[in-house]
RNA sequence: UGGGGUGUAGCCAAGCGGUAAGGCAACUGGCUGUUAACCAGUUUAUGCGGAGGUUCGAAUCCUUCCACCCCAGCCA
């Protein structure tokens, strides 16, 4: 059995007439009787194994009786086109050897409660609906990376160990740091990106970031990917152009790569497909004004809340960028607009269909003076500032930067209902189990 | 942290003051083309999230605790 080729599932049709090796866990089985189907799945696809009384020798056919649910085994047999077996192909079985016995397998083909599931997620992730959801957010993962590599932008790794620097208002994990006092988690790693940017001029990091918020909403993860751009000499017109020409490559990427995926988990692709530059751009004050006129009780300086997110991310068929905030509900390094000085230079993107941010960017504040003047009034310790002000002050030029989050992302272009589908283990405010 | 909700067998779920339906899974048998196969049968809760209480009688009413879900705030 072993001198066979072995075979993954989705390759299965370039070996139409040949025999085979198939490797996997037993995804269900079906029988007539003197007929026995077994569905095997290998992570690539799920294969119809067909075996008769008179085509296997006895030991063989009562095999059969023995497999359970998510049991792991070898078949081997010829493989042949055939229309009745989904996937257009089945396998003639000709030898079965099972390497583990699974017993009363948790997961039936059946519906069960989200809590059982989430308890349940390192076998949950064993499931098509998921397997195609995970495949997918590996299909994102890399179009970011191959889009920054292509536009040779520098992958920079910042550190998740950090001492007290980054925005204000978030609550961090922390954790005792030997003898040099507490260490957090970060929340960003734009801080570390910016003076990457100033090495290598275009630059990124990729990695997993912590808040210690305790939301507990379809879109928060208290453990989250995401990806930070910083562009020397971009300004915010220029940072915004980046994030439409990301994401359209993103979702034109799934597109492409991902139809069987999409299909699995029925995701309607109308949407996706329309994602095309332009995006519109709509002003903070024009947002607050269109979500006035809508009946939304929203007030020019307050931030834009979920329900009114909603809204607006119901108004439009694309992506769209809401630009200029106030200034006192933003970040305390964002560049001051020059004509309006309660406003700053930043963008949010909010993707359709109602799914909200995705995206928050803006031009860094370059000014020395102003930027530690920005630090005292936010009551920060200048002290943990001293390396970052030090870009302002050795060649300091325009720059921008976003931060797109990964899981909304996957979210979003999977049409799913919540985060907690679009990340392999999900950590939430109650959930650290699996 | 506020507001709302749920917890009954391995899973899903009915019951809402009178003594625990049903389905799935599991098990047994039947069937040579099944598609979450089908058909027939068998088994599973001195107990309904935990602890108190009211009552002749509590899954059901009250108190309290626990776990989880949804919404809001914060943000990616």
């Amino acid at each position: 059995m072993s001198n066979l080729t072995h075979c993954k599932i989705g390759e299965i049709g370039k070996f139409a007439g040949q025999e085979v090796l198939i490797r996997g866990w037993l995804y269900n089985k079906r029988s007539s009787g003197k007929i026995h189907f077994l569905l095997v799945r290998d992570g690539s696809e799920i294969l119809q194994a067909v075996m008769t009384k008179d085509s296997v020798p006895e030991k063989t056919f009562k095999a059969f009786d023995l497999l359970t649910q998510e049991s792991s085994l070898m078949v081997s047999g010829k493989v042949r086109e055939d229309k009745r077996a989904p996937g257009g192909y089945e396998l003639e079985i000709n030898e079965i050897e099972i390497i583990q016995f699974a017993k009363d397998y948790p997961i039936t083909p059946k519906e069960h409660g989200v809590a059982f599931l989430m308890e349940n997620r390192h076998l949950w992730l064993r499931s098509s609906r998921q397997i195609a959801i995970l495949s997918i957010r590996n299909e994102i993962i890399f179009s970011i990376r191959k889009f920054f590599y292509d536009k040779k932008f520098v992958l920079i790794d910042t550190p998740i160990l950090t001492s007290a620097i980054g925005e204000t208002g978030t609550t961090l994990f922390e954790t005792q740091y030997f003898d040099l006092g507490k260490a957090y988690l970060a929340q960003t790693g734009q801080l570390y990106v910016e003076a990457a940017c100033m090495a290598f001029g275009n630059v990124y990091c990729f990695g997993p970031t912590f808040r210690a918020e305790k939301s507990k909403t379809r879109r928060h993860l208290t453990e989250f990917w995401m990806v930070e751009a910083e562009e020397a000499f971009y300004d915010n017109n220029d940072n915004m152009n980046l994030q439409e020409e990301l994401i359209e490559y993103i979702v034109s990427w799934v597109l492409e790569k991902c139809q069987k995926e999409l299909e699995v988990i029925e995701r309607d692709t109308t949407f996706l497909k329309k994602v095309k530059r332009p995006f519109p751009r709509i002003s903070y004050e024009e947002a607050v004004k269109l979500l006035q006129s809508k009946g939304a009780k929203i007030k020019f300086g307050e931030d834009v809340g979920g329900d009114e997110e909603t809204i607006l991310a119901n108004s439009y068929d694309k992506p769209f960028c809401v630009y200029n905030y106030p200034k006192k509900i933003k970040a305390f390094y964002m560049k001051p607009h020059p004509e309006r000085e309660d406003l700053v230079l930043n963008n949010d993107m909010l993707a359709p269909e109602g799914y909200g941010e995705i995206i928050g960017g803006s031009q860094r504040n370059d000014d020395y003076d102003s930027l530690v003047a920005r630090i005292k009034e936010e009551k920060l310790p200048l002290e943990a500032y001293e390396w970052y002000l030090d870009l302002r002050k050795y060649g300091s030029v325009p720059h921008s930067g976003f931060g797109l989050g990964l899981e909304r992302t996957v979210t979003w272009i999977c049409g799913l209902p919540h985060v907690r589908e679009s990340i392999p283990f999900p950590r939430m405010l109650y959930r650290l189990y699996p």
